[in-house]
RNA sequence: GGCCCUGUAGUUCAAUGGAUAGAAUAGAAGUUUCCUAAACUUUAGAUACAAGUUCGAUUCUUGUCGGGGCUACCA
């Protein structure tokens, strides 16, 4: 239990007492005291007051001093200002969590439950190589599910992969228009470059032609409708819809390069799936839904034979879920892939990391899967998050502004390398440690920059500042937990308890900090947020360093002290560790 | 037009309806015979506007003004 949850049992238990009324945990506002005031937490009276017909000074007297007499062992004071309860902890309280947990390095992490989820992430089309929002994505959707995972749940990552439909018929015509017989290895080029290569001469090749119709006469409407290069493509979606063998061999062989090119990425930044789908596998999935749907009266069939569904009383549109040819639609195969993953893993919820430019779609999903019943269908859940946008404004394919996600990775690597070989701190170190240590602070930084802000609002991102390594940023962290380390090599912690006494200030931060842990987590997990996990690490980071500089912890006033710190500063580590590690951010031993 | 999101220091971000709205960065001033100065300390600076609900509003409601998204027989 936490702390803050044994201060509300402790006041429900007085109050239930002295008033003879039903209280429960929730009653009872427990903050963090403020800085200004004296104590650690603080009850905030206002909303007792009706129930109580109290003022607020008498309440906070009868109520303080109920819990300073029957809970001795946790509360030293109190004192009131205002309607605010302010309660000191004493100090044994923290030093007992120090003293128990000082050599756990599960610290926080919670015994495994029943709950299945999966979380969907990255799900990227194979036309062109991953970007900036597609990082945010992964490493959102990473995260997300390693919390869980920590929270105890058993978690399912998976991947869809858009592998068909006109997009990609468009790199493969302008591949075999213009390509020459090009190749990841004869072009020493990423497969997934190479693809996206061709996607982007084909829109050029079709850019000059509708130019070229235009020139010759032709309306604009026409000429993007009889450009020769769309047609082939359009013909080429027939023909793979056709399963015509040389189509789809060389379809078979583009998605190969960029599933080998998105997998080195992947592998390089950490991410990974359990399950892998694949569009051209599922876009025939939900067929029958559509047919049980028609049953049902969920779908209705229009004379031309497209089905629809009407959502105007809930608000939204009627949405076509079958085109007049019989053919599925988007939202289709997502109804179908949303059953399929329920029968083959029996999950409780399905997250799905989607940015929030699809909240409509994925809200009329949701609406249709409840509407025809799926089993859990009420536990679809649409992690939403903002764009990406640059200082410049939103990223744009067309003006060439869209930030490649293998290009900003290097480029932070190499920041970080040319960063630390300034600073010379790393001249003992072998190459293969430095090469490892420049793509830990290079994606931590990388990492942190974009997870430390709420998923749900669109960020901005600063190429100056993202590779800044002050302040609230993943090197800060790193820096932090590498002289921790420093230290413990040189002073080793010794496994037998000691008897402490009291607690400076900043001992007590730590530890008050440390005793949040698991709170965090678990909010984290509640609102798959990420975010809160980084605040919650910098701030500790943050604690510690000044700690550091006004402690010293070799040199302690007691070897009583010394050992207290150290086990402290080894706490630290664990929890720093553990975050960091929920982030997908690694920490070196020495930096 | 309809639906949804959003507006906080110069900038990028915080704040379950609670105390004097926190950080970071940029600015100003300092700290290294002492465990890694990628650090620490001090300082100045903000809730778009107007009503309402409340003991109390950055937070909830309404309106005004900005910014963004969605609204395809595309995915």
């Amino acid at each position: 239990m936490s702390i803050v949850e044994k201060i509300q049992q402790a006041a429900v238990n007085s109050l239930s007492n002295l008033y003879n009324q039903e209280f429960n945990a929730s009653d009872f506002q427990v903050n963090q005291t403020k800085e200004e005031f004296e104590g650690d937490y603080t009850i905030v009276l206002f909303s007792l007051l009706k129930k109580t017909g109290q003022n607020p000074a008498a309440l906070g007297e009868q109520l303080g001093n109920t819990l300073l007499n029957n809970y001795a062992d946790l509360f030293s004071q109190y004192n009131i200002i205002k309607g605010f309860l302010n309660l000191t902890i004493k100090d044994n309280f923290w030093l007992q969590i120090l003293k128990e947990q000082f050599n756990n390095a599960r610290y926080g992490k919670m015994e495994p439950n029943q709950k299945k989820v999966m979380v969907e992430y990255a799900s990227p089309n194979t036309n062109k190589p991953l970007h900036l929002g597609h990082l945010r994505n992964i490493f959102l959707g990473w995260s997300v599910a390693e919390i869980l995972k920590a929270n105890g749940n058993t978690v399912y990552k998976s991947c869809i992969v858009n592998d068909r439909g006109i997009h990609i018929c468009k790199s493969m015509i302008a591949w075999q228009k213009f390509g020459n017989g090009a190749t990841p290895e004869n072009t020493k080029t990423k497969g997934d470059h190479l693809v996206g290569e061709y996607y982007v001469k084909f829109n050029d090749a079709y850019k000059a032609e509708i130019k070229e119709l235009i020139a010759a006469g032709m309306d604009e409407k026409t000429a993007e409708k009889e450009s020769p290069i769309m047609k082939a493509a359009q013909q080429m979606l027939v023909d793979w819809e056709a399963g015509k063998p040389d189509v789809m061999e060389l379809w078979a062989k583009m998605n190969g390069w960029v599933y080998a090119g998105f997998d080195e990425t992947y592998n390089n930044i950490g991410a990974d799936f359990d399950k892998t789908y694949y569009e051209s596998n599922t876009y025939l999935l939900g067929k029958k839904t559509v047919e049980e749907g028609l049953q049902k009266g969920v779908f209705v069939q229009d004379a031309d034979n497209s089905v629809w569904i009407d959502l105007t009383t809930d608000g939204l549109d009627r949405k076509i879920v079958q085109r007049k040819d019989g053919t599925s639609v988007y939202i289709t195969q997502d109804i179908g892939l949303a059953q399929q993953k329920y029968e083959e893993y029996k999950i409780d919820q399905s997250i799905y990391v989607i940015g929030d430019e699809q909240n409509y779609h994925m809200k009329v999903l949701k609406l249709i899967a409840e509407k025809l019943h799926l089993p859990n269908a009420e536990n679809i859940y649409h992690l939403s998050y903002g764009m990406v946008e640059l200082p410049s404004g939103k990223m744009k394919s067309r003006e060439g502004t869209v930030v490649d996600a293998d290009d900003i990775v290097k480029e932070m690597i190499d920041t970080a390398r040319q960063h630390t070989e300034e600073l010379g701190k790393v001249k003992d170190f072998e190459p293969s440690e430095l090469v490892q240590l420049y793509k830990t602070i290079g994606l931590g930084a990388m990492k942190f920059y974009l997870l430390r802000v709420d998923p749900k609002k669109k960020m901005i991102f600063n190429p100056q500042e993202s590779i800044d390594f002050h302040g609230f940023t993943g090197p800060f962290v790193q820096y932090t937990y590498a002289r921790i380390k420093s230290i413990l090599r040189k002073e080793p912690v010794s496994n037998q308890a000691i008897e402490f006494s009291t607690l400076l200030p900043l001992e007590k931060d730590l530890l008050v900090s440390i005793e949040q842990f698991q709170s965090i987590l678990q909010q984290a997990a509640a609102e798959l947020n990420p975010s809160a996990l980084a605040i919650y690490v910098f701030n500790l980071a943050k604690t510690f360093n000044s700690f550091y500089t006004a402690h010293s912890i070799a040199n302690a006033e007691s070897s009583e002290k010394k050992q207290l710190r150290l086990q402290l500063a080894q706490m630290v580590s664990n929890v720093l560790k553990t975050g960091m590690g929920l982030l997908g951010i690694q920490v070196p031993e020495r930096m």
